[in-house]
DNA sequence: TTGTATGCGTTATCAC
DNA sequence: GTGATAACGCATACAA
């Protein structure tokens, strides 16, 4: 493997005229230019990029910590990274947490390690009080919509999003409302409970603990919501759910069990992905991939220092009227 | 920031026992151990992940060629690589190419540099002629059906398959049989075009150029596939498309216009992933995940050097009948 | 416009 | 067991 010291001894210049030439700096005469590309040529040289890092200040690096990529939601967040990643050379490094806090941590220490100029949580499970410690390292982006504002944070306002949602299947007439939630202890569920049992009581409907719907995520899980659905002695009227997968899952089960959809059960998502316009199926768009995209933006911008960058960046929600309620 | 130097001084002892602390070397006694322990706490040092990946021979990143991340096939592949590289230590880079070669040439470049310990192309469009001047700077591994013995592959045997499905059209009774590809000037859709000529050349049936779906690839390319099916004159009675989205979309679509499936149109379609599950379609499985699981493990038993590792590796696809043939 | 010298923070070799 | 010191390969301040 060549290096510059040998490049420099064959071009007959400095190591420092080489890497001039190599990051096309100005004030290099023809001539040295010339020698110099000529004698990368001759030697087959590549730059040795760990050892560019190590002399930098950035390294380029943004890692990516989310639980699973292979859910719609979260690729197509990845989707928004990637496509502004380009934009700005910076590569993305993928760390899947399955939601360990181990792992999530690790991420961290990578940004701590400087090998990472920054980390993006698409979703997390470790305590904010503990990402705080490492916010001197760099910054982090959360994908959420959390309420402590000395972390950047971008997303939709969710428990207004749920709460919307609720209120427009109860204008339609619904009562009997269901809901499916990912993880109870998540982020964002505790909230949506929330939002939900407010609902609820200011309806005066009784809160029923086999209408709300725990671990749900994957279209076969929307399948176990209409089992679970049969075997309900009072059943719901309208379901809102937190992915269109699910969503989608409902529906195709219920016509295999000839409920009808909307007159026997409301089907209400959130995201708006291809697989609702398909299938035709209410939901409450969220721009995905913008937030992914803003995100490494406001990375990038954070890291230059240029302009400064507001903590709390909110993006809008938007009903799409279909189908299914 | 810290580094082994001040460490060293304030624990009194030289920087080479610091490095021996910090990576378990044996032969350290009791006491130094702890006065740098004490030190590192002291100063709150974290190690410089840059230097020691200078310093080392290997940088424990993998870079993960693919198009597009928010596809079924690509995420499912990346699940597969992700929970290897878990295990493994490694640390995935996504270089999202959107098939342009030059954005696939910098993937390779990063492996010239030595930031990556290897390159996994998931699908490309850079020749393979190109690919191969990089091989001598790290191990490559392509997941697709190459016949170019050089290099190292994981897949199914894709025109096996490929053919296979149609055979089991044909088995069902079906002649007027359509295919849907991905990208005609694709690596693996020459292939199948051929094996689908072949196929209709032996049955004795003419090939018909509107029976031959291009760009085929989301749900909604589905829905374009109806649509176009019923402008048909003359229409197949059969339809064999490249993954489960597509084949939703077909379905979804039909169902809407009264064509029956599989009685007007059977469905045949290939990955097997949740979707074709939860709609019951019809699908020649494919060991995606494992894909990605087994290219990972490969790359990293080649950078070990610890056994000689196969060049080409098939894996089995499976015919799974449900409801749409 | 060019070169020298030093820094970046580790790891590893070798001598003691 | 331990410590000097030389890599690792490049960028850059400063001097010329």
């Amino acid at each position: 493997m060549a290096t510059i010291r040998e490049i420099a001894k064959i071009a007959q210049v400095s190591v420092a005229t080489v890497s001039r030439v190599l990051n096309d700096h100005p004030y290099v005469s023809k001539e040295k230019k010339r020698a110099v590309h000529q004698a990368i040529k001759e030697l087959n040289y590549s730059r040795n990029l760990k050892a560019i890092q190590l002399a930098n200040k950035h390294s380029n690096l943004v890692g990516v910590v989310l639980p699973k990529i292979d859910l719609p939601y979260f690729s197509e967040i990845v989707e928004g990274l990637a496509e502004e990643a380009r934009k700005l050379h910076l590569q993305l490094v993928l760390i899947q947490s399955n939601y360990e806090t181990e792992k999530e941590r690790e991420a961290l220490e990578l940004l701590r390690g400087h090998l990472m100029d920054g980390i993006i949580f698409c979703s997390r499970a470790i305590s904010l009080t503990e990402v705080r410690t490492y916010q001197e390292y760099g910054p982090i982006i959360l994908l959420e919509d959390t309420d402590q504002d000395d972390f950047y944070s971008i997303s939709i306002p969710h428990d207004q999003a749920f709460s919307y949602g609720l209120e427009y299947l109860h204008s339609k007439g619904h009562k009997k409302m269901a809901i499916a939630l990912n993880r109870t202890d998540g982020i964002n569920s505790q909230k949506r409970i929330h939002s939900y049992k407010k609902m609820m009581e200011q309806i005066k409907e009784p809160i029923r603990k086999n209408w709300i719907f725990d671990h749900c995520l994957s279209m076969e899980d929307g399948v176990s919501i209409v089992q679970k659905y049969l075997l309900l002695k009072e059943k719901p009227t309208a379901i809102l759910t937190t992915n269109d997968q699910l969503a989608a899952g409902v529906i195709l089960e219920a016509a295999k069990h000839q409920i009808n959809i909307p007159q026997d059960l409301a089907v209400l998502s959130f995201d708006n992905q291809d697989i609702s316009k398909v299938m035709d199926i209410s939901t409450i768009g969220i721009p995905i991939k913008e937030m992914g995209s803003e995100a490494l933006k406001a990375l990038y911008k954070i890291r230059e220092g240029l302009q400064p960058v507001k903590k709390k960046r909110e993006l809008p929600f938007k009903l799409i009227e279909r189908l299914t309620v």
